[in-house]
DNA sequence: TTGTGTTGTGAAATAATATTCACATGAAAC
DNA sequence: GTTTCATGTGAATATTATTTCACAACACAA
């Protein structure tokens, strides 16, 4: 894994390269431009992990920048640096695009922070292809299972009969199929009655669920 | 589709009712909540459109309301508006989640404009056709097809052979299969030029996957 | 004891998914 | 024009997932 490169945009040469110092002191690789036409040239070449724009500059701004930067690179993380900050000017960087926003003049630590709070945001989303997401998801995509979950979430604890017939299906050796899944993934657990009943995993998958079906509803 | 409603939510009940009123007058259908808690309350019972939050209340405040808002109903549109605003309270309150921001005193048409663009954005984002939970799941299960997705919303555009390198992946045609599965689904598209891209459903998935890469890290 | 319902196992059959291979087309490069 | 690369198809194969079936242990009631 290479590492991550940030990119300051500011026509004040001055303030871009003591930015640049402070990043660099602190282990970053960071580079700077001094306006946001010769950042789009750059950044088609290299793109960084994190752009510091300032608002106002001489040519394009960095509040017409950023979502022509969001539209192309729509991972990239944005912190917008301004002289003249406003609440409504705060409001709007962040509606264009920005993930952070800073007041100048800004404290180094205020910066680093912001950075290194970006930063671990960018890794963190960038963990989309996981090993154990794949488990949950593929527990997931079969809708029997599905229901099993359901039907536990609602009735708390169900023995095994109970719960095949609950869910209408004749073979019960194919609800213990899918359960035996469920047990495998540690979603589902059985108690000493025999009795099954969701586990807090079981419980976040249900969560999962209605997160889904609330953000796809058909 | 039955009428959009609002949520005022603030302990101020004259602000509360006059905001209510405004709403009113212009042909929305609004109601009200002195707290944080009866609104969490409301809410199960009927989910509106819109809510518009107060930051300060007694007992559990507009920031600390939003994600949780958020959390368990993502397209609500939300509001905040805050008596002291400061540029980093706007900023914060952009992060949790607001998708507006509103300094008091503000003007009539202020909050009019603000609720007429976020019902519109609504809207504009409600529109685009929905997937369903079979699908969704069963397209999502497959790792080489969560990658592609990654992949694309990563940059924003990729021609076939470039996505096959890209994710290191020696056969063109296995990618083909699942780049063809992720088309048939309309969570891809192809433009004049090859080149491939994320469906605004697409997009959709993507965020599923972020929602869910959020919970399972237990 | 005999029957009846519950809870299970494992193997075999079937269905669904994924991978590989052999080949084809058109565009660009040499 | 020949080579090379990008893009793609379809059939054969391999791999996984799911269903079905035959059977068995146990409890409990008639």
């Amino acid at each position: 894994m290479k590492a991550e490169t940030l990119l300051v945009i500011d026509d004040d040469q001055d303030l871009r390269e003591s930015v640049i110092e402070i990043l660099e002191d602190n282990g970053f690789v960071a580079t700077g431009c001094e306006s946001a036409e010769s950042a789009l040239q750059k950044i088609k070449t290299e793109v960084p992990s994190l752009v510091i724009v300032d608002n106002m500059m001489p040519g394009m701004g960095g509040m017409a920048l950023m979502p022509l930067l969001k539209n192309d690179y729509p991972g990239l993380k944005i912190i917008m640096i301004t002289a003249f900050s406003t609440v409504d000017n705060a409001v709007a960087a962040m509606k264009s695009g920005a993930d952070d926003y800073l007041s100048k003049p800004f404290r180094r630590d205020e910066l680093l922070v912001a950075v290194k709070r970006n930063l671990e945001e960018l890794k963190f989303e960038q963990q989309l292809s996981e090993p154990d997401m794949d488990e949950a998801l593929s527990c997931l995509s079969n809708q029997i299972r599905r229901q099993i979950l359901a039907a536990l979430a609602e009735k708390k604890e169900m023995r095994f009969m109970d719960l095949t017939r609950y869910l209408g299906i004749s073979d019960h050796t194919k609800v213990n199929f899918h359960l035996k899944n469920l047990k495998a993934n540690n979603f589902v657990s059985q108690d000493r009655e025999k009795s099954y009943s969701l586990t807090p995993e079981g419980v976040k998958m249900i969560d999962c669920l209605h997160l889904f079906s609330k953000r796809i509803p058909s």
